[in-house]
DNA sequence: ACTTTAACCGACTCGTGGGTCGGTTAGTTT
DNA sequence: AAACTAACCGACCCACGAGTCGGTTAAAGT
């Protein structure tokens, strides 16, 4: 019961290395897939046990859910909802963050900037509890996605006249699909493409500036 | 040697055989996902022997193998490439070719309608054998895309500095992700919020016909 | 110093599932 | 009718991987 220095050093290295599993974790489940990768993999790599693992996570499901709590909302807060804000256009604001996120990390982790559309198809009518957690991840982008779309309608970057949920599920579509396409060939002309037409779709419902 | 009547039956039998197993394992393995499905589960379905199915073929990838030349690539011809005809605008026959392999099909196979993308994702990264046959599917789909998209600027219904390549891209795209996120939800809200804004972008690259 | 416990080890169990193999049956050929 | 063979049967093999469990180590508490 005692809250000493010591007891908060335990609690570092407890959270130390269940970090290096969740990071380590998330590298090879998004490389592989889930099913693709055994516990073994991982532990290898990290020179850890399966006691280890057993001690830290109840189990495989478990220990992913972490994951995707932990990391994955992350990563899509930081490269998906915060960028919206930047822009005080909403829709350059979303070419922005989807160029951005379609962008292949430095590094060796290629690719890596969105794994959340691989794990959805992946959980999907294998895992429900899982798929659950993960779709609740998109809700989070796609509820953001709403709001600054309709506050460019009331800031006059918007024609009135569109629905901003079917323009944010389109938005999520075809970025998902992109990212589909994308796989295995870290394709320029492929990304070049898709952000071309996706302005082009902004031209449909925007309300141009006049210049000058 | 002979070629009689005989021999005929006998291979009739194999292909009856053969084209139930292909036809229920396309059903389960959609239903399931290929490696979450067992060959005895499908085996027990159809009242067969594992000696029976590796009769027929020489493994689970090579069976897989010819349910894709088979039924798969009948299928997106069937939903997806013979519709681009009907209409002599491109782009309305993408859209009611689209709207309908978007409907969840008549009995209980609901979002049967295409399933490439489900196995796209499936076996990318854990199978790059069967990937680059699914892969080679949909390049089909791409290619007759962009073939009707350039007649549609021939023929004036189209813009004439689009970049087909990049229309057809994007279109499969926004296609394959709205296929991840019907999912679940036989959502007749999402399908219409899609195919609404479909149209918006399809706007912004045609031609209007001036009415009269 | 002695005990306790968190962190970790690794051999083991056990279910699962792809693939094998020695059959049996029923139809065909000669 | 005997020999042959395609279609099919199902018990078995074996690798793999999730999860278990009885340890060991090293630091903390007393």
């Amino acid at each position: 019961m005692t809250q000493n220095p010591n007891l908060m050093e335990k609690n570092l290295k407890k959270r130390e290395t269940m970090h290096r599993l969740c990071a380590k974790g998330l590298e090879i489940f998004h490389h592989k897939g889930y099913y693709n990768t055994s516990l073994d993999d991982i532990l290898n790599e990290l020179s850890l046990s399966k006691g280890a693992f057993y001690h830290h996570f109840k189990s495989k499901e478990d220990y992913f859910i972490h994951i995707v709590q932990n990391l994955i909302v992350q990563k899509v807060y930081a490269l998906l909802v915060e960028p919206l804000g930047i822009n005080e256009n909403p829709l350059a604001a979303i070419v922005d963050s989807l160029e951005n996120a379609l962008q292949p990390r430095l590094g060796n982790e290629m690719a890596y900037g969105f794994m959340l559309h691989d794990f959805i198809t992946e959980f999907d009518k294998r895992n429900t509890k899982i798929s659950r957690y993960l779709k609740d991840v998109l809700k989070v982008w796609e509820v953001n996605l709403v709001t600054v779309l309709k506050k460019g309608k009331i800031d006059g970057h918007i024609s009135r006249h569109v629905d901003c949920e079917g323009v944010a599920t389109y938005i999520i579509a075809s970025y998902l699909g992109m990212r589909s396409l994308l796989t295995n060939s870290t394709n320029r002309q492929l990304r070049y493409q898709y952000l071309q037409q996706l302005k082009q779709y902004f031209n449909a419902i925007s309300i141009r500036q006049t210049a000058a």
